[in-house]
DNA sequence: TTATTATAGCTATTTTTTTCACAAAATGTT
DNA sequence: AACATTTTGTGAAAAAAATAGCTATAATAA
């Protein structure tokens, strides 16, 4: 049980085990194989285990593992046993897609705020939140103890929303903007590129088929 | 300069790097080099020339590569040298989010047909497509030549819509939904799953730190 | 009790991907 | 023309990740 660098591809897995095992749950399933997992996420069996592994044994070899119980482990491992604080700046269409996202809330991650520019879109109402001017981002940090920050701006204002989130003190930045952003080494930072998403889809497609 | 097997994580950097040399020609830079690639897009500058050598040789030693020649190959290369014909199944938040995301018309991926089954949604507007009821899947992938289609549906109805999809000729799938899907083998299938993104954050900022 | 079967956990192997480092080629300089 | 400088392209080495297969253990059946 070495706990030094999972593999962020083994984090995306785990996630993946997670909301499947949430779903055999409500199926009211109670045990479950490493080879199940494997068939209902589409991976293989060896790998679940080895995904696994990093973080200790949660299994009874010749029967496999208890639902809730492996859920509960792969949800603490996770972090999801607690509730995450996350502004969105930027409320555009993606920014507020984003918002209204109910699979965010579901899994503990609470956006508590909504900034933008532009005067037509402060003030309109995101489910029930608010969207507030952008000049309120050090205030709503800070007061409401934000510590996830999703950049939903253009990329020319990307690097400046993020230096403003990290220097009132997120930890962690998921950037949904096309731009390379520069954080301090202890913060984490994710970026989502839409766009890349169909890019390869393309390159596949185009590509010796 | 062997062809087969192009990792995925070489595509989708291929993907990143299109983009800078796409700013980087707006700014009027010429010639550009590995290391500049590198330093703009955060990747080191070995792997953007192990990337490219997978294509051919696009540079001069001594000088770099010229911006918008290389752009244009790496273009051709994702297959964004041409128009895709995009459905979007599922209007909810996300789906009409991804319709009116203008960085894809950008990229050459036209959206043609946006369905729902909800009365309440079909009939509005997003941007100049209007929203359709489901049962027109069929009609429309046939009539508009549609290539791509993209899963932003409830993860209940995913594997349905994609059968019929597949079934009708679409031959690539961008699965919005939490939900493996079956397809056969010949077509290109993608997940997006968003609530992984920042469920891996989550980790990151729960573990180790 | 003793086999038999199923399956986790672990180790070894293979494959894939990334990094390193250097020869080759182009340009600029003395 | 010779030399220095820059930077590509690439083979080799290293690192990382995935796969395969073996061993131990629990449950069950004989």
């Amino acid at each position: 049980m070495k706990v030094f660098k999972i593999p962020e591809a083994t984090v995306m897995r785990l996630s993946v085990y997670s909301r499947y095992l949430n779903q055999l749950a409500r199926e009211g399933v109670e045990t479950v194989s490493s080879g199940d997992i494997a068939k209902g996420t589409g991976v293989s069996s060896a790998q679940v285990r080895k995904d696994l592994a990093y973080f200790g044994e949660f299994g009874t070899r010749g029967v496999g593992y208890k639902v809730d119980e492996l859920y509960n482990h792969l949800i603490k491992i996770l972090g999801l046993d607690r509730e995450w604080n996350v502004i969105i700046v930027g409320a555009g269409k993606l920014g507020s897609a984003l918002a209204l996202y109910q699979g965010f809330a579901e899994r503990g991650f609470k956006i508590v705020t909504v900034l933008d520019v532009d005067p037509d879109i402060i003030g309109t109402k995101l489910g029930n939140i608010e969207v507030e001017p952008l000049e309120l981002l050090e205030e709503r940090v800070r007061e409401q103890n934000i510590t996830i920050g999703v950049i939903a701006v253009p990329a020319s204002a990307a690097q400046e929303v993020t230096d403003r989130l990290v220097k009132t003190g997120v930890k962690a930045i998921l950037n949904f903007s096309p731009r390379v952003l520069k954080v301090p080494r202890e913060v984490v930072l994710r970026n989502v590129d839409l766009s890349v998403n169909l890019e390869v889809l393309s390159f596949n497609l185009a590509f010796n088929r």
